[in-house]
DNA sequence: TCTATTTTGTACCGATTGGTATTATATTTA
DNA sequence: TAAATATAATACCAATCGGTACAAAATAGA
């Protein structure tokens, strides 16, 4: 019943945070993918042995699935905030310029482990390929979302397609994603966003 | 001195044909990527054993290589034809509408594997990795040409930024693949394509 | 101090990894 | 038919894979 991840008060202390070693393990899953990375990599990232890791974190698909919780409740996370913006061009300019801040962001792995983290993969990676899916339906879903309250309170016309809207918005970051893997600097992927922006429709009077 | 892939006139002959092997293995590694594709998942789709596999292609490594070169030279790739279109309005709408077309074609994989084959992996797959960012720049600057030509053309505006903007086109390729990674449609991905092509810049005059 | 409890480190498990040595087989050339 | 050549199939290699059994060590409570 108790979670795994809380130490108990009686017997041999945990000698690790296991915050900062899921931390270390997001690090290891974003920079290599889940079939990139080795239980190896992991211990030796983390600073614990297999023991540890299994007792604390199930296993490897638990752990990857902990780790990319960990990443979206990040400070650092731009998605869910950009959707508290008043209007939807503020939305998804926040969002956009949040990508192409964070993608390229050298303190950390480029590009995002929910795009990147199991993309083409073995069947092993099939669990964790569909849930890193289902995240990024999720998230295209919530900016549909925002879109057609933008919609009802008169933000964008009412013309326009947001299903599609979104759909879009999520293809731009996804592939700044890549772009980003590829070496783009911030610079250059805010220049994709502004150009990104143009296609949005126009304030509706 | 021969080409390892043309069959000897003298001794045993070749049970196989290179050609249809190649294409195989593209098929595997498309779906399952570099790191996620073992030996025995290739010998068994290409119907040949560990050895032959080996006296033809190389190795692993030189097997993915040569499997990616297939895989720009079908018949149905769309991205050098698309650069042949008479202006750049054309060549960026069949280049958009190819890719919907081609990413979410259910005959094969889903997406690009130049795009996926090898985007978060592991250090063993770190050759590949860098051939794939190689052959993606390289696509970003065959598009930066063609609309550097056009702006001389007078096709678009001297005044657009044409680095910015073939970066962006790749930028909405890449992320369609993603897109179709997740199962988008043709249909789908057109509505994505129509919108991106919104942001272009107007024709001049 | 003794016991119960939990985590630690080490050593190990069978299975699979990429890659190869070796032998048998099928062909061309002499 | 005999030799030369090249491919096929099998069996094997050390290394690594994800995962675990087990015993030593460190704590809290009695």
């Amino acid at each position: 019943m108790s979670d795994s991840r809380c130490a108990a008060s009686v017997g041999r202390p945990r000698a690790f945070d296991p915050e900062v070693a899921l931390e270390k393990a997001l690090e290891v899953f974003w920079r290599k993918g889940y079939d990139g990375t080795s239980l190896a990599d992991l211990t030796e990232a983390m600073g614990i042995n297999k023991p540890s890791l299994y007792s604390t974190f199930g296993n490897k698909d638990q752990l990857f699935l902990k780790a990319i919780e960990v990443y979206e409740n990040r400070p650092c996370a731009f998605f869910g905030p950009a959707l508290d913006e008043p209007t939807a061009h503020q939305v998804v300019k926040k969002m956009l310029y949040g990508a192409a801040a964070n993608f390229a962001d050298k303190s950390h792995p480029q590009g995002c482990v929910i795009i990147q983290g199991a993309l083409s993969c073995s069947e092993t990676a099939s669990t964790v390929k569909e849930a890193l899916i289902a995240r990024r339906q999720e998230g295209e879903q919530r900016v549909r979302d925002r879109l057609a309250r933008a919609q009802a309170e008169g933000d964008i016309p009412a013309t326009t397609n947001v299903g599609a809207l979104a759909r879009y918005i999520g293809t731009v970051i996804q592939g700044m994603a890549i772009q980003a893997n590829n070496g783009a600097t911030s610079e250059e992927l805010t220049e994709v966003a502004d150009l990104a922006l143009s296609a949005m429709p126009p304030i509706a009077q």
